[in-house]
RNA sequence: GUGGCUGUAGCUCAAUGGCAGAGCACUUGACUGUGGAUCAAGGGGUUGUGGGUUCGACCCCCAUCAGCCACCCCA
């Protein structure tokens, strides 16, 4: 046990279980990506490092990236993020596709990010966007599908919540207060995203220590805490109108806190979070003006989200929402009696497949109690016991261990009626 | 990348410088053609790894790896 090599830093293992509910989630989120009538799409898990150059945060290449020479001596990067690959992709065919544009996808990315819980360095991320629409519409569309995910998962509106602001309003806020300059309004959403991690004081000190005035800080507080600000725009207002028409309200609410970090959002932004103690982020995105002109396109508008699939399984423990998933694909176990009667089992087993049922045999001729237990381990239903005495009255046993029931079936019946117990 | 906590059986944890343990799990039996429940017996450890201090180290010191927590950042 102690020599065996350790898996590498960050990474996980997905044993059966986990492996089951990463299908279940993907599940999910195929089938809320697809009734929204979104495409499934994928890019390259390797990409060159200049794809990154131009877009992402700088910190995201430099400093969260794998990245690697390959033999030919180029710098490749691991993807840490979808949005560079699906901005080439848009750009690559953009007059040969039919816009608005619906694209999702769930894969692998990869971040040197130190783990700990809810965070990995490798992790699987679902992505979706619309793209070549600007309107508050389209905007709500997201935002609904996001909802319409959390209520697949079982999730409530006093569970996860969806919070929204734009930053469209949070610029014309700012520069009433007397900040123009972009790089200083940069650095009020900067202050604004630190706002839930400092102390009041703290936060105050850290707004004056930053360059601004008191009548500033005052100001900012104003609008931080005006959960009203929105009937200001109507924009966002036709945004909220969208979301009712929807029927998805109940899980957004304005917060006019919500300014998301990364710099390229221009428009609407959202996160989801979840209503416990951690409060975790389970989710963000917004829109984006300039998706697909740093890699060489013309100028095309977006709305997405990016969700990871790290800490929803935490959020669905919290609130004792994991689903019971079935991890034996078999429902049927057939038992070997003896070395006699193995080819009778065997061929009972091969019959029942070829009508399409699910079957474990046992490999050896073990005692029945043994093979018993065994199926009740891995979880199938049904057992089948075909002995001597059966195989000469061409018969089988068959008993179901939920019931604890046990019944004698003519071999010509054993599909039928097992297909008719498996079924009900 | 910075700071802190933790690491003992498959799992959850005891043992605070003097023989490494318990519960659960596992294997076998009670039950010679039937799982779960009960009872009994049994197997299982280089105490994360590598050094050091000591007559003696799970325990103290150093390093290292991993996990967790707070920063940072974000999914």
């Amino acid at each position: 046990m102690k020599n065996i090599i350790q898996t590498v830093k960050g990474t996980r293992e997905f044993y059966p279980e986990e492996m089951a509910l990463r299908k279940w989630l993907y599940g999910k989120i195929s089938q809320v990506s697809q009734s929204f009538g979104y495409q499934e799409y994928d890019g390259p898990f390797l990409e060159s490092i200049e794809l990154y150059a131009a877009k992402s945060g700088e910190e995201l290449v430099k400093e969260q990236s794998f990245v690697f020479p390959d033999r030919g001596g180029n710098l490749i990067t691991l993807r840490p993020e979808l949005t560079p690959s699906l901005a080439r992709m848009v750009a690559q065919r953009q007059n040969q596709l039919v816009y608005p544009l619906r694209w999702w996808s769930f894969g692998p990315f990869w971040r040197y990010e130190k783990p700990q819980k809810g965070r990995t360095r490798e992790f699987f991320q679902w992505n979706i966007d619309l793209i070549g629409v600007d309107s508050p519409e389209g905007d709500a569309e997201l935002v609904a599908i996001a909802a319409e995910f959390f209520k697949a998962v079982g999730l409530t509106p006093s569970e996860v919540k969806i919070l929204v602001n734009d930053r469209r309003l949070m610029d014309s806020q700012i520069s009433k207060l007397g900040i123009e300059k972009t790089e200083d309004k940069k650095k009020v959403l900067s202050i604004i995203d630190r706002r839930d991690k400092l102390s009041a004081n703290d936060w105050d000190s850290y707004v004056l220590e930053s360059g601004f005035t008191t009548t500033q800080l005052n100001g900012l507080k104003d609008v931080l805490n005006n959960k009203d600000l929105y009937k200001t725009s109507e924009t966002v207002m036709r945004f909220f109108a969208a979301l009712n028409a929807l029927g998805v309200e109940q899980y957004v609410s304005y917060d006019p806190r919500v300014v998301r970090g990364l710099d390229y959002y221009t428009g609407i932004v959202f996160e989801a979070r979840d209503a416990g103690e951690s409060s975790r982020a389970i989710l963000g995105g917004g829109r984006y003006d300039n998706l697909v002109g740093d890699v060489g396109g013309n100028p095309l508008t977006g709305v997405g989200f990016a969700m990871g699939d790290v800490v929803m399984p935490l959020i669905l423990e919290q609130f004792g929402k994991l689903p019971a998933l079935n991890l034996n694909p078999a429902e049927v176990l057939v038992t070997v009696f003896d070395a006699d009667c193995q080819a009778y089992s065997l061929a009972i087993a091969a019959e029942l497949r070829q009508a399409g049922i699910n079957v474990n045999t046992y490999p050896e001729a073990v005692k029945i109690g043994k093979q018993f237990k065994y199926a009740d381990r891995v979880g199938a239903r049904y057992v089948i016991v075909a002995g001597p005495d059966e195989r000469d009255a061409k018969i089988i046993q068959v008993k179901d261990l939920q019931s604890g029931e046990q019944n004698t079936v003519p071999i010509k019946e054993a599909v039928s009626v097992l297909q008719k117990m498996i079924h009900k």
